[in-house]
DNA sequence: ACGATGATGAAC
DNA sequence: TTCATCATCGTA
């Protein structure tokens, strides 16, 4: 049973959004096909108390997309050259978003064919992962959707706790008191 | 270890 | 209007 995942689902506490969206799979469709992959890496940005997440300065025209409604697409640009994806979490109001950081069992179909074919781990990092799915700022405020090209899909995989590595966030040292908050959800290979 | 490269927010 | 800073990556 595939679902597509929509406001339902991202407008709950974004640790847990964060938790629950490894092993779902992302899809992105362009002229000339469909790529897919199983998200295997996020972090939760949760409130103007989360010292680390953009939104602690409050509502600025960058962070307005975090306080709309979950489920819309907030995308940024990090040292003048690589795109950062991340979806809105919490009811519309309470800023909030998870980042999307690495990917894997990336399959890509052709426009026209039926048979999907893997392609090589190249997305371990979120950059990367922008650069080849081929998203830009033009996602920014956009909703998850098959209609906008972009969208996430619950196959009915559930992954054990056991499997799931988490740890500090990554590269945000100047957070403070916050920089230390296990908000950082990764699969673990070896189980 | 470091530079590329530009948007962002805060200070002046 | 200027300035330091940055949720990164490839090259060394």
């Amino acid at each position: 049973m595939e679902i597509i995942l929509d406001k339902d689902f991202f407008e709950q506490n974004t640790v847990k959004v964060a938790r629950y969206l490894i092993g779902k799979y992302i899809y992105r469709k362009t002229e000339y096909g469909i790529l897919r992959a199983m998200i295997t890496e996020t972090e939760a940005y949760h409130g103007t108390d989360d010292l680390a997440c953009h939104c602690s300065k409050g509502k600025t025209p960058r962070t307005e997309i975090m306080f709309d409604e979950a489920g819309k697409i907030y995308i940024y640009l990090i040292y003048g050259m690589y795109y950062m994806l991340n979806f809105v979490t919490m009811p519309k109001g309470f800023p909030a978003a998870v980042l999307i950081r690495g990917v894997e069992n990336m399959e890509f179909k052709k426009t026209g064919k039926s048979v999907w074919e893997k392609l090589p781990n190249k997305t371990d990092g979120p950059g990367k992962l922008t650069r080849h799915f081929s998203i830009d700022k033009k996602f920014n405020h956009l909703q998850l959707k098959p209609k906008n090209g972009l969208w996430v899909i619950d196959k009915g995989i559930t992954i054990p706790d056991k499997n799931i590595l988490v740890s500090p966030r990554i590269g945000i040292d100047y957070a403070k008191e916050s920089k230390d908050l296990p908000w950082r959800f990764k699969l673990n290979k070896k189980s």
